[in-house]
DNA sequence: ACCTGAACACCGTTCAAGT
DNA sequence: ACCTGAACACCGTTCAAGT
């Protein structure tokens, strides 16, 4: 029974959530496969493109309603995953253009002109990317009992950015 | 001519300038200043702390304005080094605290209750940061052949980004 | 077509031993 | 005090050779 590409894929997507982006090596997804690294090479062309695959399922569907919800659910989908943000982040530095469900956040800022609902989907996915990175360093350092667990506003906090990018971007609140 | 701690910092920053972070390695350090690889240690803890280090001097001195020239600052501190932005946000992820220049930007909310000062400047700095990766790595791939040289209009962008974070935040605009 | 074995060119970090 | 030499435990990637 071969190796399949999608075995690949979800073979190093469980090794991420055992082990985080920083254990995620293809030695060790070649590990948990019970194969030769090299034989990862026969299914993806390398780790970044791997990384690539990942983050576009980290990200799923594409957002549908308004800037605010396509925040928070881009929000919702980066904390689903181990270090979601982080690698979602790597991804769209060297490769915008290879997360789909990223492409179509300008055509929700319906009121602005192109160039701007450009601009304002940049702003609001570099927030989202950043606040969320920070979020789950946190957590994880929570989790090793480095750091205390205060901040419980999170939610709050989060609401207060996307409120402050999409104001006067379009009208209706809420 | 016993090597310092101060040598060390300074060779690891002309190594970033011409090799970009990627090829930033201890071994590439110490074989730029001339020693072996083992030597860095007595001088520097690990090479977190010496990016940290670099970070630090990356963002220089702390803003002392409203908050939309402390982001232009910020942008322009940033540009200066190569990769500087993703050398800043790899050390603002795992040691928010490490960067003294960004302690003080919630002060320059003056109207904004503490909570929300905090906030909108954690907003600001995701921003600029993820901002200007995308900013410096196009650039590169630019230098590289790779991408054709389109998008001047950076600043516009920019400048549209502050405005929307910082509105309503504070009354006096420019 | 698909995988192994083995190598290549690297990493960060440690540490006895030298001076 | 400061550095070397040498090792340890890793990396991503390639590629002849096997099946």
């Amino acid at each position: 029974m071969a190796l399949s590409r999608e075995q690949v894929v979800v073979g190093a997507y469980s090794v991420l959530q055992e082990q985080g982006l920083g254990g995620l090596s293809m030695r060790r997804v070649a590990q948990h496969l019970g194969v030769q690294p090299g034989a990862l090479y026969y299914h993806v062309a390398s780790k970044q493109e791997l990384l690539a695959e990942i983050a576009s399922r980290i990200l799923a569907d594409p957002p549908t309603t308004d800037p605010r919800q396509a925040a928070r659910d881009l929000r919702a989908a980066l904390l689903r995953a181990r270090d979601g943000a982080e690698v979602v982040s790597f991804v769209h530095a060297f490769r915008p253009d290879a997360l789909a469900a990223l492409q179509t956040l300008p055509a929700l800022f319906t009121d602005l002109p192109p160039r701007e609902a450009g601009w304002a989907a940049r702003a609001l996915v570099h927030y989202v990317l950043g606040f969320v990175a920070e979020e789950q360093n946190r957590a994880e350092l929570v989790r090793l009992g480095v750091l205390p667990d205060d901040a419980p506003d999170a939610d709050e906090a989060f609401e207060f950015g996307i409120g402050a990018i999409t104001a006067g971007s379009y009208l209706d609140p809420r």
